[in-house]
DNA sequence: TTGTAGGCGTTATCAG
DNA sequence: CTGATAACGCCTACAA
């Protein structure tokens, strides 16, 4: 920058001036402080920037992991965001790299972050970790609350997906149920539960005749569930399985193909999501679909628009996005 | 820091010795001072650290899209590389934002990142935007080679894994065949061709007889590619389709199962990468697959060791990775 | 073993 | 409109 300043004759301040247009320059030197700005390829030091100034057009974005589609495109939603507020993302996924969410409250305090997008899902999240996260700067949560942190949060309605993916479900005749949950202590979890129970109660079954299991959102944990919820005779075994994310119901398709039984001939099942694979699997999966990206660029933009608020006014409010159910060939009539 | 100090009663450049541990410290202080900031939940500020040193425990992520599965994979792989080394990882997804990576290395240029982990796979891959790039530090590919651009990259030997999965399809007896090939500019897809091409011509027949279409490595274009293919009569049309990537692959299936082909009596289909879902279209896909996960890690390590090594010294040799076929149900034997 | 002082590249506050 | 100058928070010779 100091070159700079002696390439065009002038100081460090008016430099400084063109490059955050933050003081009246006049034409001619401005042309000539650009001018070498291009000649000697000069990029400012953001670190030294963000020293200075307390921002640092970065913003982080905490998830569970990347292979689940679902989140792969809550990411780029972000990304998108992010690039239109010319800011970068700083990666984190604590599952991926086994360690708890710690190992990155640790190494976020520091960066002087803008803000952290934060969307909790596997083991770590408990209250006390997102306060610890909070430290690094503010925090939009997506998809998922954690009680007791309050902190603006955008999520799709699954109770009413739930509701109305079960509903398809109990028309079809289906009456032995079972649903294949998420971890219990994830909100989305007992929104979705709640979600299946409503339709449940709505058919005038009882709930408590309908099994719920608990999964930890991967294929694995499905296809394991499947195993011991039909091993049943065929005539007491449920005839239709609810998965709370699109995983483990590949999990269950891919246990229904390795034991035999035809979807939806033998057991009709449901998913969670619609990530884009969904559509893929044959038959393919009747879910419910919820606006991935558009959480996450719309997160993305909540934290700017927090980040710009001064403090006392009221914070900016988080829409809450609708789900839909998308019906595909997994589910069929009931059979007998 | 300097609060620390105070409350320790010691000096600054005390407490960095104990923070860096740079400097011989009594153990009487070393024990006050990090009770000091244990008390006083002191952070360092890296924004200064890294103006003063010039490393920024940082490394860029440069990948066309997080959806693709394999990509993300390596993204994984790369974020869990990153922790065991303490540092973050700025993503950068070019296609994701829809803009030209110039939009990264702009930013990413004033970082003063460690290095850069680059992974072109759509329009970005000419030599001069990996030159820009590389002015951001250094950088390690994967997956890819620019022609031309001489950087340390980890691939996987993608030309044997085309040239095996052609052999198997033509030992079921498949003698006309088409390849929907990747981005003709990318390095990948022109090893995958002559993967393919060797085995054609080894059982004798002339490169000529297969045609060759080019895709985007979207399942969009699987599908479109497919639903030209296979229009022509069924004795004249393709009986195995080799596709590039398992994406357009599932492209293919889709169009297959509306257009009511049944895969692999009326047509068979290959995929490359094997990401996990692979397995679940049904049939399943069979495939090659890339350690893609392996390939990341591998390929952050070696920007590690690239960027301890001395300028002098000679560049750590990065590994080839092998793939394995993986068959499944898409290929069957050639009708008639 | 500990303290002092200079500077990393910017921005912001002043006075001209 | 422009130019000096003091921070920002940390590291590291060097001196004590």
């Amino acid at each position: 920058m100091k070159d700079v300043a002696e390439h065009a004759g002038v100081t460090l301040s008016t430099v400084s001036y063109v490059l955050n247009d933050s003081g009246p320059v006049s034409e001619s030197r401005r042309a000539r402080i650009l001018d070498a700005i291009r000649v000697l390829k000069y990029t400012p030091n953001e670190s030294a920037r963000r020293l200075r100034k307390k921002a640092a057009s970065t913003i982080g974005l905490v998830l569970p992991d990347l292979t689940n589609q679902f989140f792969a495109l809550v990411a780029e939603g972000v990304e998108l965001a992010a690039a239109e507020g010319e800011a970068l993302v700083m990666l984190c996924a604590p599952e991926a790299i086994n360690r708890p969410i710690q190992h990155y409250t640790r190494l976020l305090r520091g960066q002087s972050l803008d803000g952290i997008i934060y969307l909790p899902g596997g083991a770590g999240m408990a209250l006390s970790l997102s306060l610890e996260l909070a430290e690094a700067g503010p925090v939009v949560m997506v998809d998922e609350r954690v009680r007791g942190f309050d902190v603006p949060t955008v999520v799709a309605d699954s109770r009413s997906g739930a509701r109305e993916v079960a509903t398809h479900v109990l028309a079809q005749g289906h009456r032995r149920l079972a649903i294949i949950g998420g971890p219990q202590a994830l909100w989305t979890s007992e929104q979705r539960l709640s979600g299946y129970r409503e339709a449940i109660a709505a058919h005038g079954l009882h709930p408590d005749a309908v099994p719920v299991l608990e999964g930890n959102h991967r294929e694995g944990s499905g296809a394991a569930i499947a195993a011991r919820l039909l091993a049943a005779p065929p005539d007491e075994r449920p005839t239709a399985l609810l998965c709370a994310n699109d995983l483990m119901a590949f999990g269950v398709l891919d246990y229904c193909q390795s034991a035999g039984l035809r979807v939806p001939q033998d057991v009709s099942v449901t998913g969670f999501d619609d990530i884009p694979v969904a559509r893929l699997t044959s038959p393919g999966l009747t879910t419910v679909r919820q606006p991935a990206h558009a959480m996450g660029y719309e997160a993305a933009k909540l934290l700017f628009e927090l980040i710009r608020t001064p403090a006392s006014a009221p914070p900016p409010q988080p829409p809450v996005f609708t789900t839909e159910v998308q019906v595909r060939g997994s589910v069929g009539p009931a059979p007998g």
